[in-house]
DNA sequence: GCAACATGCAACCGATTGGTTGTATGTTGG
DNA sequence: CCAACATACAACCAATCGGTTGCATGTTGC
């Protein structure tokens, strides 16, 4: 069951792990552009940037959608917040690793309370 | 200037699109563990463990902290809050597409309204 | 001091990645 | 109809990745 989610997870994170696949977020977030329209603004084949879509649509981060003889692309905004609800996950692991420093912190605090006093020698020998 | 955070996304998203080192992430950012204590937790050579170690560091999602003959390790949750404000620019973009949307809807009613009224007819033909 | 442990690093290997070129298939305008 | 365009896909290549083993170094307990 979990094991989808970190295909997913692994998906995701390599699609992005791209700054030409991360530029072309950027632009089908931004609006519809066909594949040859991005094509021609990297420097580099259009099969190579076909193939980065490619990759970018089968992590679930951008669809297709046919328009005459063009192939418009736009971003997935919801995939996208997915990819940050699973950082948000990892920071609230970090959150329970304060929690309980905090609470050892207070344990701290009851063992010294029951003492007369700080200062207070406990050494009886007079 | 921006260069740098490329590299840096690179280099995060590179350090978390695998499910060992995301893993990893889970066990340093909820306690310190060290490098031999984490690789007992994987079915996979000590030396494979510690360069998913190595990787994460080098991207900086977490530190290493020296204690004897053992180096404690411990996740970095500021770069992993850094890497959520990435996809928080992107989700950024995408208000910005939607919000280009809604004008061109607003002036479409402006265009409707100096009309008599939708239905009423403008074919004065009798 | 030394045996045992914890770590780091290099060399190697098969699989994958990011790029190329070439070719096949649709789609459209004139 | 057909030439030009938009896309898809396969084959290939150098580089990188994720893993291994082996070895060197540092640290500790006794």
């Amino acid at each position: 069951m979990t094991e989808q989610r970190e295909d997913q997870a692994d998906a995701f994170f390599h699609a992005l792990a791209d700054r030409t696949r991360r530029d072309i977020m950027r632009r089908v977030l931004a609006g519809e552009h066909s594949v040859s329209a991005l094509a021609a603004k990297y420097d580099m084949s259009f099969a190579a940037v076909q193939k980065h879509v490619a990759v970018l649509e089968r992590a679930g981060l951008l669809t297709k959608r046919r328009s005459g003889r063009e192939q418009l692309v736009s971003g997935d905004v919801e995939a996208v917040r997915s990819v940050a609800s699973m950082l948000t996950e990892l920071e609230q692991i970090w959150r329970g690793r304060i929690a309980r420093i905090d609470e050892l912190i207070a344990a701290d605090l009851n063992l010294e309370e029951p003492c007369p006093s700080p200062t207070s020698g406990t050494t009886s020998t007079p």
